[in-house]
DNA sequence: CATTAAACGAGACGGTACGTCTCGTCTTTGC
DNA sequence: GCAAAGACGAGACGTACCGTCTCGTTTAATG
């Protein structure tokens, strides 16, 4: 994170700060959260928000990126089927949390109209993951788990994808034996030499 | 479309209320649009709004719904592949219309805030489009295209996630050849009796 | 008064945004009161106060005119001394009243800054007092009962001139003894034929 | 000036805050004058301001005190209406003066609300003047000029009052002439043994 | 037909929030 | 070791919309 920033002074106020705007999203909603409510609810002035952040959507950016939780790095223990479905169960649970699924959701929705925002979410929470996931599916095929043939940014999206629709279109997020078929599936139908060692 | 409501007066004033409101979706971003933005843009009072639609989110439902486009019915020629293929690219391509996209996204936000407008949103909008999917599919699995124990509801899941992903997520829709090659991969990955008659 | 708009929809809203802001500036004084004070007082937006007042000033202005005391009509039953006299006590009352008092400093004060607001204030509160003295003066001079040689503006703005230095300047109000030889002694320095028929 | 504190560090910073005070006020007017802006201004600490004034009044009223134009003593060459008539026309000369007429009659509005202000005000500007003005017309009185009977505070009351008539309620500042009328007929009111020795 | 009830455009109303500015206090930093 | 710089909580500025509420004016359907 470039924050603990040096020429902030109070830094108990921006931890007050980005805890009501979470606090305020999971209650109103991320349309209805409002800079005034934020600072009401933290104890804080306008003009420190307005100080810090360029808009709402980068404050609930900065705020869901704090929490830190849903590490970006995957597992390796050598089961690629296995490390994928641990780390795709931690992801769903995190979208549909209950603080961080609304602030997530109205961010990608802000997203479409807010260039600088597009960046900043890809650079500090999208792009990282994604990137991380390619690299563990890059990893197994290397090592034969998967097929010579594989495309594994296709295979990312597609595990991503299903996440994203059970979350954020069919908000309905899937049970943790749904992830385990859906990645066992995907994986399966690209599997290298010794077919997968997990038998599903 | 329960419209054409016989106690409205002015149908006119109807259809230049929703493109107002596409239109203003489009230009400001689904989180910007104000009634009284859109009011003004339409010629109409604001009462007339409030009159018949109980909120912005379902407003601009109506106002999609009523476009028509990106029609639900799937394709039936036998190759489930290449009709899935034919559908989803053409899913892929309404996502990323300027006119739809925001708005859908939009509303896909909103209705983690608003219950009312996830009901309609299901009902009128991915409901149908989602039971057309599984009913072509089921179509195939049971003329042997795809294995007998194949998931549907999955499958479908996996096929939508994807393009939900790309366009909403990642705001890079698929290309139509991304697409077929997530098509065929899902689908060879479950093929049936004759493997399927196309060659991919 | 112009007032009394055929287009204003709540005379009910007007009279207490009038009041509020009176009552605001006798208790915190003129630079202190604010539209934001003024509406929350009134139980009114501040929109409907920005609608109809383009100012403060004009605002306060307007309040205070429609009070509508210290009638501007000058009484003129033949002994110029009684009625001048009259009328300047009547007057000294009215600027040094907590209500208007403070109304009327300010504005004045104010008007050296703003344009609009010193032409109203010479149009609705200022001018027609200013007239109607040097109205009665003149009336005077024609009977006889003041030098014909006289000065009737700089008489009046003599008269005037004490009252606001008291009220304004000294913030000591003239008693009414005061007020009384103030009068006589100016008018007494110009008298006409027969010396003025009062003896003080 | 009792200014010239030993407490203070720098006068220079003590200068440029209260140039910067009366440029800001000849500029926005009275009310518009900010702390803020005129530490900016003067390329001070805002804390720096706080330090040594109370409030906003005092700084301007110690702004226009620091100025010393307009000198307090009366002249005494013999000759009473010669005498007021000049130092009257400086006064009248001084009030309407872009750099000091918004300052006074700012501090003189805001008197009315603020006691401390009032004090200093009287203290510093208003009574020396005022004393001045009586104590020559109480010399005049005593060597014959004016009429044994003669009450200076009202003569000087009047006298100022017109000054501040036309400078703060009219806006329109008295030409020397009329100035020069205004005080010759006041005078000639009251006049002493020989009937003055001007033939005005 | 005339009557009449409603839907219409317009926009005032009491409000909330916007993003900016200033208040007066408090803290840091650089000269 | 002080003063500039400026962060801080607070709250007013004037504007934009919210959703409700009259206003007169169409406009259709009825009696």
């Amino acid at each position: 994170m470039a924050w603990a920033n040096q020429y902030r002074r109070s830094d108990e106020s921006r931890r007050a700060i980005l805890d009501a705007a979470l606090a305020q999203c999971r209650e109103v909603g991320y349309e209805s959260v409002s800079i005034e409510a934020v600072a009401r609810r933290a104890g804080a002035g306008k003009q420190t928000i307005y100080r810090w952040w360029p808009s709402k959507g980068v404050l609930l950016l900065d705020a869901v990126v704090s929490l830190g939780s849903d590490s970006e790095s995957f597992p390796d223990t050598g089961d690629v089927v296995a490390d994928l479905t641990a780390q795709m169960t931690r992801a769903a649970r995190t979208m549909s949390s209950p603080t961080i699924g609304p602030v997530l959701f109205g961010l990608l929705g802000a997203a479409h109209h807010d260039t600088a925002l597009a960046e900043r979410l890809d650079r500090d929470l999208l792009g990282p993951r994604r990137e991380a996931c390619v690299a563990r599916l890059r990893a197994a095929r290397e090592r034969g788990e998967l097929a010579a043939d594989v495309d594994e940014t296709l295979l990312m999206e597609q595990l991503y994808g299903l996440l994203y629709y059970r979350s954020l279109v069919i908000r309905k997020p899937p049970t943790s034996a749904y992830v385990r078929r859906h990645v066992a599936g995907l994986l399966g139908g690209h599997a290298g030499r010794p077919r997968a060692r997990r038998k599903d």
